[in-house]
DNA sequence: ATATTAATGCAACTGATTCTCATAATTAGG
DNA sequence: CCTAATTATGAGAATCAGTTGCATTAATAT
């Protein structure tokens, strides 16, 4: 059994709830993907391999999953909450680009640090830290220029 | 004018928009809200001053006035967007108790130099930054502490 | 003033998420 | 192994935040 299935086997028995063939492929579904997706995608990629698991089922597991810690809200967009999973993962910043809709992710580790100091401070424990900045990226950037060049 | 609908007119001219009345009172109730707000909290604040304005026209100006750049998102809730005005305000941190939902916030400004850092070295312009931290708060932390050690 | 363009209210619509409920799977106790 | 008690599931209906179409109204330019 790999480690993250362990981990939710876990959570779930703490909770009194079962680790049942639905909850199984889900998370492993979660975790074959490398991206960020929402519920529905999360779905389509496990009707790939396995049939019968309903996008209720989906939408129910996935609470389930954020609250043993697997998996981890991403940036929305499209009016629809996205996710990822985490372990393995380290925690990182999003950088969304407005125009473009381009998604860029880097490390968070070198402000980790300074936001640990005032977790500390404030006696706050900090579980999830999601730090996303919207803008422009360069290429978009560079596309408004002339275009406001253009307008005047 | 207040300094705020000086460049809400100006954002909307430059993209040969109206300042309306609807418009106007639209931001005027949400520099009048002092906590995150969502768009029928605004609505409802909106009604209690005048009438005839519509949800509908709310739904439409609150993307106006974040492309103004004088409203931004907040931390999401109860399947709600929600946001807060910005104008005269500086960037913060959401901490945000997963269990008893107290939203504190905290100065973003310790850790802002080096989100620019970071954006210079990706030559990304950063237009809003969010940084939401979720977890226990010292409260819930203790109660959490005590009930893991009833069911054991 | 008048024409032109954008803005609004209203109500109908959309689409993601949640809920209901009858059925199926899982576990504990014999 | 059976049986009872509990939890999980699939299917589809329901919900509800947010959006849109359209006929009407308001705001600017001429």
């Amino acid at each position: 059994m790999q480690e993250h299935e362990k981990l939710f086997k876990q959570y779930l028995e703490k909770k009194g709830l079962k680790l049942t063939s639905p909850r199984r492929f889900i998370l492993e579904a979660a975790f074959n993907l490398h991206e960020h997706f929402n519920a529905e995608e999360l779905y389509v990629s496990i009707k790939a391999i396995t049939s019968g698991i309903s996008l209720a089922t989906v939408y129910r597991t996935i609470p389930l999953l954020m609250e043993a810690g697997l998996v981890q809200h991403a940036v929305r967009s499209d009016g629809r909450e996205r996710y990822e999973h985490i372990y393995g993962h380290p925690k990182h910043i999003h950088w969304l680009c407005r125009k473009c809709g381009a998604l860029t992710e880097t490390d968070l580790s070198t402000l980790s640090p300074a936001i640990e100091v005032q977790a500390k401070g404030m006696q706050f424990c900090a579980e999830e830290i999601e730090l996303s900045i919207r803008g422009l990226c360069w290429k978009c950037k560079s596309i408004d220029n002339e275009n406001q060049i253009d307008e005047r």
